[in-house]
DNA sequence: CGGCAAACCTGCGAGC
DNA sequence: TGCTCGCAGGTTTGCC
């Protein structure tokens, strides 16, 4: 499901609605995830205060009262949904249960089991493996065209593969990809080194689209979900991505699809050179 | 180290 | 209706 956007949205949901709640009693119903729950993380949590829902990349982080910090990445199709009372029953997927003290019930489902949860200290996510390489956040000032510039030099791939490098920058996947390079009108097959120095176009344009995105509440293609269980809407606003063979929004000609890396990459012969 | 394919797992839509 | 195939928002691993 989720890139920055989606995960944006999410964050934003809980943050609304889950800051200062109490954790009272967590089930794990299954953790063999890709990344199997660790052990004991379900006593970790309970009778936690909830201090602050941050995001880095496309994890979700849980500030504790404890000083733990409850990490979480969504995969392709995890989603929380919060529900008013305990359900009578739950869903196949559905493999952590947070019930909070006053009553509410947050659920992670996740049916390919791509998601990822762990615990760390606050004093160490800095240090923490996960982050380790993981590039700039791209609507901070440090995604400047001059770091993209440089770092786009050093690299002989094509430049959709280069985006999506998480190393690279934080948070854009194969949609919002597709998407910046339609606006940005440069073809996705483009050496990275050979793109460098349109650096400021690129900078603008993936931040455009991501922040176009997050105002829309994400994209829904299958799963996506906001934890109030709503839609996002940016998919409608699509100029590119999954639309091959279908006309191009700004000169009426075929989206083109080719592969890149095993993924799907869309966009316009005329409209990017 | 760079680049790419495959793997992880389930569901869904298309085509037969 | 039902089967098979291909594909899906991500990340890691292993192989050249």
């Amino acid at each position: 499901m989720p890139e920055l956007p989606e995960v944006e949205t999410v964050r934003t949901g809980l943050e609304a609605t889950l800051k200062g709640a109490i954790i009272e009693r967590v089930s794990v119903r299954r953790a063999d995830l890709r990344v199997p729950f660790p052990r004991g993380m379900a006593q970790a949590l309970e009778g936690r205060k909830i201090l602050h829902i941050g995001r880095r990349a496309k994890y979700l982080l849980f500030m504790l009262d404890s000083q733990d910090v409850l990490i979480v990445h969504l995969g392709m199709s995890g989603r929380f949904l919060l529900e008013e009372k305990l359900p009578p029953h739950f869903g196949k997927h559905d493999h952590v249960v947070f019930q909070l003290k006053d009553g509410r019930v947050l659920v992670f489902n996740d049916a390919r089991r791509f998601g990822l949860m762990t615990l760390t200290k606050k004093s160490k996510l800095a240090i923490h493996p996960l982050f380790a390489g993981i590039g700039p956040e791209p609507l901070e000032q440090e995604f400047s065209p001059e770091y993209l510039s440089e770092a786009l030099k050093k690299r002989k791939g094509p430049i959709k593969t280069a985006i999506m490098d998480q190393s690279l920058v934080a948070g854009v996947g194969n949609i919002y990809a597709s998407e910046a390079l339609f606006l940005a009108h440069i073809d996705p097959r483009t050496p990275a080194h050979k793109a460098a120095k349109h650096a400021e176009k690129l900078v603008a344009a993936v931040r455009q689209v991501l922040k176009a995105a997050i105002a829309s509440g994400g994209s829904t293609l299958r799963d996506f979900l906001h934890i109030t269980g709503y839609k996002g809407d940016f998919q409608h606003l699509f100029h590119v991505y999954g639309r091959g063979g279908k006309s191009c929004p700004v000169c009426d000609k075929n989206i083109a699809v080719i592969r890149q890396g095993g993924r799907s990459t869309f966009f316009c012969k005329t409209c990017q050179k």
